[in-house]
RNA sequence: GGCGAGUUACCCAAGCGGCCAAAGGGAUCUGACUGUAACUCAGCUGUGUUACCACUUCGGGGGUUCGAAUCCCUCACUCGCCA
């Protein structure tokens, strides 16, 4: 394999791989299908002439998140193959909520959720072209909902829906067996979700929909409707959820979500997750997260079983997707970063510039002279208290540029500031962060 | 509507007048090992400038007491059993 941070490395160019019979096919083999409506006739749908499909994000934050992301290639493998895409907000489901298993959700401001819709629509936008006759088109679900009056909308959509049906989701039953209980606002979300499947089916003959499994309840819910206004049998495709092999949560970092937005997660930060893949996980992820062939992916599983020490795997991995979502100049400096940073040399031995955009890339102090490090430790975010921070140097936990701190009393003292550009804290064994002076 | 049980730190869960900042387990975090791993072993885990010193904490509020997570009253919520 070629070096990554060559400068001639480049991401591959998203294509589907043409070796398999069908993009059902391929779509298979990369385990995106979990679930889905008649698996022969989306086959055949597929294969055929370009149709319509959409996939919803709701408001739910600033910034979509890695499990978003896994929808998003998704929409992109289908509209490399010539289907057009439709990419919905959710201006009027995210004002509802959609019914987590455990607990009632706390609504957001209308301003907010409507800040948060323009936000996803520019992410969105970035993983789908907009080039051709099946350029990706945006729709906003509070388009259509907010003209419906209550009485309209209980006339035309809740006419076809049964309570019993609704009942049985699992989202809704979950709900109903706990503690929590669940608000009529929220029972009433598969109705939100199924009328913008109906509506986009009328406006865009859009006949399929994705998502997460999670949500197979509300995709349904929209492929029922639609039967019933209609009498058209469309589709749905659920997603797996991304898990990981030992059982803890896909996409979260030390409990934090892994965000898109390069401001929430930097790119370096974003690198690093993937970077820390277990092997066990790598080759599921290539599968699901790149568009790397079927030949290279088996290449690569190879070399993860023979020479796991090399991490190749999750090089690539880490190199494709950062890619992917910050693009190759932000992919290479965090590589840069990652390498100056993780590397066994000596820090001080730097040059400038490679060290200015190392530490640009992490979380950042301000500290003067004389400072103590306990204190710059919370305020790089390190740890939470000085407490905490005393507790870690005198467990040998903490590094002033790749050199353990021996005391909790030491301060940040001249020498440390390397070639006149800042200083690198670090705690454990992974967990970096920048020093620089104020002044 | 009646009777009974319960609400403890990130989660589960002991404690039932002082020795309780609060057992134990899980989880996180740190160290050794290592591949910036996994497994395993060890340690930390309320806050405070370095502390057997102070402060905040045991559902909310109010009492009793030299002293309360522990006793009393009250409010809220949860769970059983009987109507």
């Amino acid at each position: 394999m070629s070096d990554l941070t060559d400068e001639a490395a480049t991401p591959v160019v998203p294509r589907n791989d043409a070796t398999f019979e069908s993009l059902w096919d391929e779509l298979v083999w990369r385990g995106l299908i979990h679930v889905s409506t008649d698996a022969e006739a989306l086959r055949e749908l597929l294969q055929g002439d370009p149709i319509t499909y959409y996939c919803g994000f709701d408001p739910t934050a600033p910034s979509l998140h890695l499990g978003n992301l896994v929808q998003l290639l998704f929409m992109r493998r289908l509209q490399l193959a010539g289907h057009r895409p439709l990419g919905l907000v959710g201006g009027s489901t995210g004002l509802v909520g959609d019914p987590r298993p455990t607990a009632e959700r706390t609504l957001n401001t209308k301003e907010t959720v409507a800040e948060w819709v323009g936000y996803l629509g520019a992410q969105i936008q970035r993983f789908l072209s907009a080039e051709g006759s099946n350029g990706v088109r945006m729709v906003n679900n509070l388009d259509w909902t907010a003209p419906l009056s209550a009485i309209d909308f209980l006339r035309d959509v809740g006419k076809y829906y049964r309570v019993g049906t609704m009942l049985k989701k699992d989202a809704v039953s979950a709900r109903l067996n706990s503690e929590a209980g669940i608000s009529y606002t929220e029972f009433s979300y598969q109705l939100l979700q199924g009328l913008d499947y109906l509506e986009l089916y009328r406006q865009y003959d859009c006949v399929l929909q994705s998502g997460g499994s999670d949500q197979w309840g509300n995709l349904t819910s929209g492929t029922d409707l639609i039967h019933r206004a209609e009498g058209v049998r469309v589709h749905a495709i659920g997603t797996p959820l991304i898990t990981n092999s030992d059982g803890t949560k896909f996409g979260k970092s030390e409990g934090n979500a892994i965000w898109l937005d390069p401001d929430l997660v930097s790119p370096y930060g974003f690198y690093q997750f993937w970077v820390n893949t277990e092997d066990a996980d790598v080759v599921a992820r290539l599968k699901v997260f790149t568009f790397l062939s079927r030949a290279e992916i088996e290449r690569i599983a190879e070399l993860v079983v023979r020479e796991p020490f090399r991490r190749e795997g999750q090089k690539r991995l880490a190199f494709e997707v950062t890619s992917t979502v910050h693009g190759v100049e932000a992919t290479r400096a965090a590589i840069a970063a990652s390498q100056a940073l993780f590397g066994q040399g000596d820090l001080a031995r730097l040059d400038a510039a490679t060290l200015d955009s190392a530490l640009a890339a992490l979380p950042r102090a301000i500290g003067s002279l004389g400072m103590p490090l306990t204190q710059l430790l919370v305020d790089a975010g390190l740890t939470k208290s000085l407490g905490e921070s005393r507790r870690a140097i005198e467990q040998g936990g903490v590094y002033l540029n790749n050199v353990t701190v021996g005391s909790a009393d030491a301060v940040l003292t001249a020498d440390a500031i390397l070639v006149g550009v800042g200083a690198v804290l670090r705690r454990g064994k992974r967990t970096l962060a920048a020093v620089t002076l104020a002044d």
